[in-house]
DNA sequence: ATAAAAGTTAAAGTAAACTTTATGTCAAGA
DNA sequence: TCTTGACATAAAGTTTACTTTAACTTTTAT
């Protein structure tokens, strides 16, 4: 089967226009055009699936390129790719992490609503509640708030 | 105790400057000046709390300065506040269910890349693999392709 | 008392990831 | 045959979230 960008557009919930934006910045090598006409065919849906992983876990497109540009140079550069994924494999967990922090606080702040629904004002909790200002926000976990500072030092 | 907005800056791992530019659009509210300089107290550390864990969720930041407009109202806006978290609890999980879906893509990969290392050369797996193409992508679990088409249409 | 460090604003600049526009080709149906 | 619709490119435009710069003021340390 062979299949029209448009298709593949709406498989993959983008724009045509990002699927060329993706082929102007070299993420999809190797497509066959009929008269200039791109043509997406099953071989190339393998890495339309991986491009739709990196790309929807956030991996910039510059780094997806250079990904790329390591599998087009064959298998020298198995292991180069294979540290890429790790890496990203590695931000996913990171960030799966954080976000089941952050779902906490959240969950905090739903109860804290809740409550103030049923009080009929804020007032409660404000007076409830301390200012433990700093201590609070160290309260964050270590380990996310040093990965932070990784991520300011790229 | 108070605090310097390079200090608080700092806590929260951003530049100066961008909680200055937090500050221009409203996310800042109620910060204290002395001579015109910016004096961060125990209490304000309560909303910065939540204007991390908003923004560090993805939440943007014209919708997070909603929600201090709506804050600033008063016990009138509760409900709608609760409505606003509540709908952000539910892009944590759901962004949550989304990587727990492309970890098991990326480990997949892993596997991938340590056999086709074992054995020296890709070539083993391309030629094991078939290509299922179009099915492989409509493997996504179709809750996390709805959520991709509620996304696109904001 | 003075120089360096830290703070301020307004405005311009930047980077990433698209999207839109203008212009053109080409194949298929009325 | 003609027009409509899908595709193409190149280049400009958009949006978001900052960052940088320039020109000043205030604070702090010697």
């Amino acid at each position: 089967m062979s299949y029209s960008i448009k298709e593949v557009a709406k498989m993959m919930n983008v724009a045509p226009s990002t699927l060329r934006y993706y082929d102007q910045e070299g993420l999809l090598p190797n497509i066959k055009r009929l008269n200039g006409i791109r043509v997406f065919e099953d071989a190339d849906f393998k890495w339309l699936r991986v491009l739709n992983c990196l790309k929807n876990t956030n991996m910039p497109i510059k780094k997806i390129r250079q990904y790329v540009e390591l599998a087009q140079e064959g298998d020298t550069t198995l292991e180069e790719r294979y540290d890429l994924i790790k890496e990203q494999k590695q931000k996913i967990l990171k960030q799966i992490e954080e976000f089941q922090y952050y779902l906490k606080e959240i969950e905090y702040k739903q109860w804290y609503y809740e409550t103030a629904i049923k009080a009929g004002t804020e007032k409660v909790l404000d007076d409830l509640i301390p200012d433990i200002a700093t201590l609070e926000l160290d309260k964050i976990p270590k380990e996310i708030k040093e990965r932070k500072e990784e991520k300011r030092n790229e």
